[in-house]
DNA sequence: CTTGACCTTATACCCCAGTATAAGCTGTAG
DNA sequence: CTACAGCTTATACTGGGGTATAAGGTCAAG
């Protein structure tokens, strides 16, 4: 049995972050001393381990909880884990092909700044932020948190 | 000159996020009418457009605001545009390659998922989530927000 | 008996880019 | 005069994943 700091050592944890895991119903509660101090089991330790993979693997502790749910009912099927992991990989192409857009759209850009430089228009405005320069860029929708999280 | 309503109208900004910007600092407080009704001019209009545009290309308040900095002591230079849509590409680039690294993590897993059902193993425990399958996989360090933010 | 490390709780704060809400003023049409 | 649209301000809330701080209890060594 350990207390919370030598769980949150072998973690890499802060003890603050166990507190919120177990605020937010990601861990139970574990066992106490009379003092009241928490004391972490084999179990604790394993579904923490379980946890700190799963975020490796960025899903999202929403994500791991119902992973969890499931599991204690023993429900976690292959197909259950293959349909989250799925989604995941679906957004992940989501945001990479988005973002692939942006960066198309900057890299002209990038290049008139790097003309305009070379041709030592020190001080002048630069041409990719004139009016006309600016209006071509806008035809698609700009990405939003949204789109770019994981 | 045009009230807020109309201002918010034609660049399809909420009326809030119009004085948010000001309270940030991202344009000035315009002229008010008597009564204190804003009351935005040619100025203010193409301020706006500026900051729409460049949000447009993922650029953050925060490097609009700078840009129109420089720009405000006429020292937009290409150089200094160059210089900061490089580090927006760059960090698309890192963002990107991140991405990809997770993806090829889960694809391999999502494959062992599918074989796992295929072969009909309802109800038991997905391998996937098995602790030696797990422990193979965090040998790299989980993405952060930080890492996949944009 | 005191010091210091460790633990507890509750509360607030961080980032980012806004959005929502409330309470109250103004301007105009009927 | 009264509706009602539109404007003002201040304040709080959103989401995601925590971190920081304060005020206090506990435990072991000296």
């Amino acid at each position: 049995m350990f207390q919370v700091g030598e769980v949150s050592r072998q973690l890499g944890l802060n003890p603050q972050t166990l507190y919120f895991y177990e605020r937010i119903g990601l861990i139970p509660s574990p066992q106490r001393t009379a003092a009241g101090y928490r004391l972490y089991g084999q179990a604790d330790l394993e579904r923490l381990a379980f946890i700190t993979h799963a975020k490796a693997l960025g899903l999202s502790l929403d994500d791991i909880k119902e992973l969890l749910m499931l599991q204690a009912g023993q429900q976690l099927s292959c197909r259950d884990v293959h349909d989250r992991l799925l989604k995941k990989v679906q957004h992940i192409d989501d945001t990479i092909a988005k973002l692939q857009t942006l960066r198309e759209k900057l890299v002209p850009l990038l290049e008139q700044c790097q003309q305009g430089f070379e041709k030592d228009q020190t001080g002048e405005q630069c041409i990719v932020f004139q009016p006309h320069t600016l209006a071509t860029l806008a035809t698609t929708s700009p990405p939003t948190a949204e789109d770019v999280s994981c």
